[in-house]
DNA sequence: TTGCACCCTGTACCCGGGTACAGGCTTACC
DNA sequence: GGTAAGCCTGTACCCGGGTACAGGGTGCAA
């Protein structure tokens, strides 16, 4: 209803003043107006776009990608580019190949756990080290080579 | 055997040449001798240490852990601190920790498709959404409430 | 009208992990 | 001894996502 001066919108979404003149800096989130004072005055709408934005960065979106998902939706369905679904799937994917890659790295300190391996110099010289110097450098590896 | 210059390590290593005078900025590679001209001599041995700080990266340590991990081996076990063992152990719970978190991105993202949203902004507003906004903000929440 | 809280702008800095560039020296080979 | 490849140093820049600070203007209530 009433229009909110940038420290009341901070308090209410949580953020740092100073974040809101950085999301208007790289396009993300411009206040409605201003007063003649030049104070910037936000919609009490813009709590929630706060909101999804802080949603949307935790689910693993840049503030690039989310200033390109809210235009989207905000004016233009010019396609020819992906939508929400076509980038929500896309990230869907990128979420599950991190999470198969955490899982590799996961056995991996375990292997080294239970090898109870205490130096890594000296054990990455000893053949049977379950730490794969040369796999692990390139992710998305899965296999599990013997090593130190 | 015969020892390394700073681009023929590089090379070895597969790593940018500057990337091993950073590494000698923090503390993490130090030649073993310098010529009278003063160019960096490394030893064989390097190629193994780089190794290894590249598999303990990928591991999920960042260069200042790795720099204490090898002091460790290298000189002093004069106790009081935690070992390589304590310290995997550490990390792997962190690993452990972000995995799940993780899954609850992946399956947040999952709802989010199957509901078909198109429009964050729009979506946001109305009930039955599945992107637990308020949720979200702060990690490590398990819980799905219902949204837009 | 005075006082204070708040807000404005521009600019610089933080984190981690590097990368790039300029200007000059060394090393190796012919 | 010439010449090219390689190395040296210092300094500055990149990325993303903010945060801090100085110096000055506004908004509002008493």
């Amino acid at each position: 209803m009433t229009a909110l001066r940038s420290g009341q919108l901070a308090d209410a979404a949580g953020v740092n003043p100073q974040t809101l003149r950085y999301y208007e800096r790289i396009g993300l989130l411009t206040p409605a107006e201003r007063t003649l004072g030049g104070h910037r005055l936000y919609a009490p709408e813009a709590v929630t776009a706060l909101r999804v934005i802080k949603a949307a960065q935790r689910l693993g979106f840049s503030l690039d990608e989310i200033a390109d998902l809210l235009d989207l939706g905000a004016h233009r369905h010019g396609r020819r580019e992906p939508g929400l679904p076509e980038r929500a799937a896309a990230k869907l994917a990128e979420v599950e190949a991190k999470i198969d890659d955490l899982g590799v790295i996961r056995d991996t300190l375990r292997r080294a756990l239970d090898a109870g391996c205490d130096d890594l110099l000296a054990c990455a010289q000893r053949p049977g080290c379950p730490l794969p110097f040369t796999d692990l450098a390139d992710e998305g590896n899965t296999r599990g080579d013997v090593c130190c």
